[in-house]
DNA sequence: GCCATCAAAAAGTCAGACTTATATGTCACA
DNA sequence: TGTGACATATAAGTCTGACTTTTTGATGGC
């Protein structure tokens, strides 16, 4: 099925190289809050923990600090930074966090973000979407339906990750294509590590082959409400699951 | 006055650090499109055209690998990604990319952002504001009734910046936090690189303040529905200046 | 108590040698 | 002529050691 090649599996870039696999290791522990913010950690200490020379410490310090996840400066050393200085748009960081402790909170303030931004990508998308995104869209809202009974759970986040994928291309906006991999990363994370021995709810899936038709017809606004739906049942799920205001 | 001193000014890094100089000179460059997408770099060449060691060269090659601009491969060499690779919520990215020459289209996607996170945000805002968030609001939209007349840009600006930003930090939720520094961004792009001899629409400075008060009164949809209409407003501005459907 | 000066500490920089992966070309064989 | 194994060259990757620079904090004189 042609459709689909475009979406190849290279969400995940696993640590390539000596410098890759120890941020791989240092990277989730300072977003699991293993050093608490102003903690000083010494690249040659790193290097020598880590076993590596200090030139890929250095590599590896410098690529957390593009995160803002550090800050290295002379005669200090590495310092950690506060939370609220983290470039939590990174997917890496995204990833490294998903993975964590937090990962509840994390979860549910990506979900918040996808409320506010898809239900507008996908009015959008009623006006911009091709006539091939339209049938890559009613193909993958057919496959939730086919996957959506008997515990079929695989085929079914994967014809999910693939309608909000298009939906969030078809918007023709970049900052709005780009948040691709964090829904993702989001339904993913939902159904791998949520209690989730249920089917996905009938009315969920009611909604996904309405906003296929939505999108085809061109009419934005039911786009835009029946995806406002959608995300704000996720977010109730959400809500259900882990209660916190 | 000390509601602004958590506003400190340290929105650009300017490149510290030769890694940094040298990143500060090819990352514009590379989101300018000088290299198109499969452009090949040798680290050593352009160590040479920078005149630094290959180490620091190497550096600067890493974060621009994190940033997902290139690709560094064995045998290779160091190659430009197309641009649906990049991290373009990065700020550092965004920030280059306004420098550029596609700062219009740059400065209308993040605009669109905008108009879907922002009255999101302020009816969240509505909801969990603190007593000092609201009265800073209100210190802001008095700030740019203040310097709404009379060509006062910078003053406007000043305020205009803070109180999304204060919108956005009171929403509780961190991803719209971070986007902060990517409305300062537009706000101060709109202002200093756009025609605006006028003062501003006296409806924008009616609508700010009327959206402090409806975040101080905790009225949500009013918050919500007032933003949208600013945001609205902002990206109708921006396409009569340079229409584009 | 305050300011200038100094020394130590840690990151920053550089140069050179070596290792490793891999794209590509070569050649034998089918 | 096509195909597979093999060799080779290339550019990134890694390590090491020496040196420089900035900055903190301590020392000491006023």
């Amino acid at each position: 099925m042609a459709l689909f090649s475009s979406y190849p599996e290279r969400m995940s870039t696993p640590g390539r190289g000596l410098h890759g696999h120890v941020l791989e290791s240092l990277g989730p522990s300072i977003t699991a809050g293993e050093y608490p913010p102003g903690s000083v950690l010494r690249t040659d200490e790193l290097a020598q923990r880590f076993e590596v020379s200090r030139s890929v410490m250095r590599e590896a310090v410098r690529v957390l600090e593009s995160m803002h996840l550090v800050e290295s400066r002379r005669r200090v050393g590495v310092t950690v930074l506060p939370t609220d200085r983290w470039n939590v748009y990174d997917p890496q960081v995204i990833r490294w966090r998903l993975a964590g402790a937090d990962r509840p909170r994390q979860l549910r303030s990506l979900t918040v973000l996808r409320c506010a931004v898809e239900p507008v990508a996908a009015g959008l998308a009623a006006k911009y979407a091709t006539a091939e995104q339209c049938a890559e869209l009613t193909e993958c809202a057919l496959g939730m339906v086919a996957n959506s009974r008997g515990h079929r759970l695989e085929g079914y986040l994967f014809h999910d990750v693939a309608f909000h994928r298009i939906i969030l291309n078809a918007s023709g906006n970049e900052m709005f294509a780009r948040l691709g991999d964090v829904v993702a990363e989001v339904l993913t994370g939902r159904t791998h590590h949520q209690v989730m021995f249920e089917d996905p709810a009938p009315e969920a899936v009611t909604l996904h082959v309405q906003v296929a038709e939505a999108v085809r017809a061109g009419d934005t606004v039911r786009a835009e409400s029946l995806t406002r739906e959608i995300v704000l049942g996720a977010l109730e799920e959400l809500d259900v699951l882990s209660p916190e205001p």
